[in-house]
DNA sequence: TAGATGTTGTACTGAGAGTACAAACTCATT
DNA sequence: AATGAGTTTGTACTCTCAGTACAACATCTA
């Protein structure tokens, strides 16, 4: 994956960077210093000057890979035989699952979202990594009778999208003590049963 | 209300500095200059520090703002009389309403999401607004037979949370081109009716 | 009318982001 | 093994800007 100065970031140059995520996600990017990413990485900071033009990028690096990393693992469960509603339940199992094992990325992820709202690149990853394939999924499911064919998709699909996201995303910041199984329980059970009674 | 001085902001100061927030929704916090928001608000700078640390202290105080006042809103919502049901239609309508119709301001929460997660303050803020009403309608619909009860009410008001939050925010980053009405109406057939089918 | 408190302009300081650059190193090619 | 292109890193530098200091002036209270 490259940087924005052009040149392709070494694998383990990005491995390295991954050291940093912690210290990014426990102060936030402004109150980072570059030093202590270099410091906390491992990867001196005239090194990083050479293939990031500045510490946003570093993160915006970070955030793409892990993203990448996420939406090929949730494209695998998205494209699985079976109905539609399973491929849901799988999609969404996927995601909580990373988002609560990589903590740290999740976190800089969410002090981060209001540049990822803007970069076109790393929105594409976000929406790659958790829009998309629920789009799909609820297009499936409602082709193949699974899932209930509801009046606006995209609406649905986008409500959906926050669920996910921000249900995992929180509790990577409280840091629960609740495991990805019981809150992709608890979340498809609100996104499949719904609350009316009976 | 306070800034973090330990001064009381006057109500004229308070308006003034609401105009600075376009500019930082537009550029985020970190790329915004003090003397930006001096001069978008009308505001002097040393007028700025007499009453604030820093720049984070002033977003900080005007999402706070903004949220206090939502909550007020959203609590006469929460506590009229009718089902729960009802009452959670109503929240969630003045929530996303509000979320839209201030769209600027939205824009610069979802930009410090990563601070209001940290700072007890805004997170308090935020729960005020959004998830406390949710989590106090789901149980009055569960008592009074008008919603489901759900096997993890606070989980599912997590996620509820969730789903009205990022929703609202999302339209606002993209500038939505649908009502208000129209995102509430679909939000809410998905929370209530659930997508299993039939 | 005096003192306290608020308001603002101007000048300053210090931190740290980002740059410049040269020395050293790696690795492919001849 | 020599040349040269690209990489890695240390050191020293510049320059922007957040935040501070402070004084002059305004306003409000007693």
């Amino acid at each position: 994956m490259a940087g924005q100065t052009g040149r392709t970031v070494p694998a383990q140059v990005a491995a390295k960077l991954y050291g940093a995520v912690d210290v990014i996600a426990e102060n936030g990017l402004a109150n980072t210093k570059i030093e202590q990413i270099a410091a906390a990485s491992g990867v001196p900071k005239a090194t990083l000057y050479y293939y990031f033009a500045g510490k946003e990028e570093i993160l915006a690096f970070l955030l793409r890979d892990s993203l990448a990393y996420l939406a090929g693992a949730v494209a695998t469960a998205a494209e699985a035989p079976g109905s539609g509603r399973d491929r849901l339940a799988a999609v969404v199992a996927v995601q909580i699952e990373h988002t609560l094992s990589n903590s740290a990325t999740s976190r800089a992820l969410i002090g981060d979202l209001g540049r990822a709202a803007q970069l076109p690149e790393l929105a594409q990853a976000v929406q790659a990594a958790f829009y998309d394939p629920i789009a799909q999924v609820l297009r499936d499911g409602a082709d193949d009778g699974s899932l209930r064919a509801v009046a606006d998709p995209d609406e649905a699909a986008l409500s959906i999208f926050g669920t996910v996201i921000m249900t995992g995303l929180i509790h990577a910041v409280v840091g629960t003590e609740r495991s990805a199984e019981t809150i992709t329980a608890s979340v498809l059970d609100l996104l499949l049963q719904g609350l009316r009674p009976g």
